[in-house]
DNA sequence: AATTGCATTGAGACTCGGTATCATCGCGCC
DNA sequence: GGCGCGATGATACCGAGTCTCAATGCAATT
């Protein structure tokens, strides 16, 4: 649904420059669906030999990063993953079962910042919340085997 | 005020051995007052010549979080940090100016939580707030320049 | 106090994510 | 088509964290 041609005109209209391997990255990255690790990136390349220097992934998604196409994630074991997602502030629900991320909106939070920030004192211009469980699919489909 | 000794005998009480390199890295985390990284605590304890090996400092502060003395951070940067607090359920909001870290209940984020899972159909089981800011005093220290 | 089992330790090798270097390449403007 | 500069890739490098394994030492027990 992503299309890698939306990524890719992404790219050009920041002024980057649309190069074989920004397209193929796009590529890759407009097929997951979950979160995936710039180490699962490295390693499809590879399988599909498309020749791409594994630097030059690090670049493209930092690059991604930078356009708000993508957001990294930081997963409860400590590994760093990316997601696929909408550049306007929002969250995650990441699927500890499959992988799956959906994006939410505020949902009050802001409420909840400003609330803190009145108690702490703090200028709070920053924050983060993810959140981990086990999303519809993956709840139905444990409904006989329970973990 | 967290005191070396107080944090061995929850080590004590927790089933665990009290040795001579678990009660150093308790002192070095509990003379700490902001967040700090592994390799904080490493080049601290080899500056002090208190002889303990890298792998045993990370082992002491697996321990730890385990214990629920210290939590991990993910920064902004992508680097992990500890922090000092207490064993129940809360939030850091985190100085990006001078590493400070003040805890937070939950402030209403329950609810937006519970509102998250019932939007999305999701079974949230974990969840992580960080915030990042200003704290009062560098807010004031920062009065006449600004960044 | 001595014995002893087993958790813990330390040194170092190893893995792995990410970055820096630098000569070469190729995109896109003219 | 030519050209400048941004982008690339091979490779070396770095730093965080883990694993291994023989040696150590805590603490329970007598």
């Amino acid at each position: 649904m992503p299309t890698t041609s939306a990524l890719v005109t992404i790219i050009d209209r920041a002024g980057y420059r649309v190069t074989a391997p920004r397209r193929a990255v796009a590529g890759l990255v407009s097929g997951r669906t979950g979160h995936f690790t710039a180490a699962d990136l490295v390693a499809e390349a590879r399988a599909r030999r498309l020749g791409i220097g594994r630097a030059t992934i690090f670049r493209a998604l930092d690059l991604l990063l930078e356009l708000g196409i993508l957001e990294r994630l930081d997963l409860p074991s400590g590994e760093h993953a990316y997601v696929r997602c909408e550049p306007i502030h929002h969250h995650h629900v990441v699927c500890s079962s499959c992988g799956r991320a959906t994006e939410i909106d505020d949902a009050g939070l802001r409420a909840v910042v400003d609330t803190i920030a009145e108690r702490t004192g703090y200028e709070i211009d920053r924050h983060r919340l993810e959140l981990f469980g086990r999303c519809p699919d993956c709840r139905v489909a444990a409904e006989g085997a329970p973990s």
